[in-house]
RNA sequence: GGAUCUUUGGCAGAGUUGGUCGAAUGCACCGGUCUUGAAAACCGGCGAGGGUUAUACCUCCCAGGGUUCGAAUCCCUGAGGGUCCA
């Protein structure tokens, strides 16, 4: 959510940062008015209450002093008339400021490029040199086959198409990859939890999943809760409506947890292998940090995951994101994408982002600083989805006979 | 699943014959005096959100509804926790 205060004070700025993200000024312009209104109306509330409780107040003396309280009550009754009304109407310019709010997505920082979409994304730089074969390189579910280290027979026999079944070496290589993710961001200082993978709508709010982007959202409708589309719904969370002491922060988070999404989005896209599923292994970093420490936390976390890659031996290569392709909630991303020679080219494994105060706004996650309260920032990012990186592994670990190496780091592991 | 009790500020814990209670007290915390420094002692401050230049003022005592001129206090529903019975 974005900070109304800020469109008052400087709404030509707040519109030409938000035009970036394709945000209608228009939008912002009525989101203003309805503000103001809201602000009349409310203030009119407060009076309208504000009389209420000091006569209230009159009845308690009244009747001490056994005087008559007939003419008292009718003024009291006829101004509650009016409190109702105003309250009435309180409410649904309430809820048409929220619906505006919540459909409105971050500011982009103000050295983020500006673009249409992924092919305005501009590249950081490059780590590790591809391998170079001397036979063709196969794709990863061919390998996958190969190998029998998937069947996604078995996942659409067991629920619908975009699930799998990871079977003997494939399984064993997912859980050794999740211990050493969750090792590698333990020793960086990241704390290690062990989440609920459902929660509720007010979690999903918090993060900005919800009301927006209900549609991807898998829901169990009998609880009224969801599944989390990934952990960093319910690691922010941890803290909402939290006021945290100053010294405490920066707190470091890292859970593995599968995530759930609809892909509601991606029909027809990736719809061979483990690129894209309805359910996938993730570990996530999330970190939880003052203004001043955030940006320094968040290139500790680019560089966390990047050292990650680089440790497994896997090239890729750093975007920073434009505005265009820039997740909701993020001020600014960097999106790690690993080489995949099978592919014949890169593909995203791991997504940074710096919201900066948007979340902390809804989530009312605040430290304190002195005397008073501020918003904190959060960060997230996949410390690698874990599915992706098999894939890399099968694909640029692979031999000409269709076998694939285990990577030395991960042999302590299996 | 049934019965019963309970839910208050960072924590502990008063307040439940409805009125001046956003809320005693203790601890924690912050500032000060004292001290070479620290501890102890003493003095002062100390819930959150909105609003205001600042006050005033409004809202919040698990959540949502209701009774009442007025509710932390009474009633209903739901959620969490405890105990007992199945």
């Amino acid at each position: 959510m974005i900070d109304i205060k800020l469109l008052h004070k400087d709404f030509e700025g707040v519109a030409q940062m938000l035009q970036r993200r394709k945000v209608d000024p228009l939008l912002l312009e009525e989101l203003r008015s309805v503000h103001q209104v809201y602000k009349r109306i409310r203030q009119e509330l407060e009076s309208a209450q504000a009389l209420q409780n000091e006569k209230s107040k009159l009845f308690g003396i009244y009747k001490h002093e056994r005087k008559d309280v007939a003419a008292l009550k009718a003024e009291v009754d006829a101004n509650k008339i009016v409190i109702a009304d105003k309250q009435e109407l309180c409410r649904a310019e309430e809820e048409k400021l929220d619906t505006i709010l919540s459909a409105i997505p971050n500011i982009p920082d103000e050295d983020v490029p500006v673009g249409a979409d992924e092919e305005e994304n501009i590249e950081l730089k490059r780590v590790l040199e591809p391998r170079s074969f001397d036979f063709t390189p196969k794709e990863h579910w061919e390998l996958a086959e190969n190998n029998q280290w998937i069947s996604f027979e078995k996942g659409v026999k067991l629920a619908k198409s975009r699930f799998s079944v990871m079977q003997g070496m494939g399984a064993k290589l997912e859980r050794a990859l999740v211990n050493f993710m969750l090792d590698f961001n333990s020793e960086r200082g990241f704390a290690e939890y062990s989440l609920p993978v459902i929660t509720n709508a007010e979690c999903l709010m918090g993060t900005g999943q919800l009301p927006k982007f209900k549609d991807d959202l898998y829901r169990l409708e009998s609880e009224g809760l969801y599944l989390i589309p990934t952990a960093e719904v319910p690691l922010t969370n941890l803290y909402q409506d939290e006021i945290i002491p100053l010294d405490q922060l920066p707190l470091k988070m890292t859970a593995f947890t599968q995530c759930f999404r609809k892909e509601a989005g991606a029909a027809g896209r990736d719809t061979r292998g483990i690129i894209r599923q309805h359910q996938f292994p993730k570990v996530e970093l999330v970190a939880i940090a003052s203004p001043e420490q955030s940006d320094e936390i968040f290139t500790e976390m680019v560089e966390c995951a990047s050292d990650m890659l680089e440790a497994l031996g896997l090239p890729f290569r750093q975007m920073q994101l434009c505005t265009g392709d820039m997740g909701f909630s993020a001020a600014r991303t960097i999106d790690l994408e690993v080489w995949l020679p099978g592919q014949g080219c890169y593909r995203e494994i791991s997504s940074i982002s710096n919201t900066r105060d948007f979340q902390a706004r809804r989530a009312k996650i605040r430290f304190k600083d002195g005397k008073k309260n501020s918003l904190v920032h959060t960060l997230n990012g996949s410390s690698l989805a874990v599915g992706r990186t098999i894939v890399a592994i099968m694909e640029n670990y692979q031999n000409e006979d269709g076998s694939i190496t285990i990577p030395e780091i991960l042999k302590p592991y299996l």
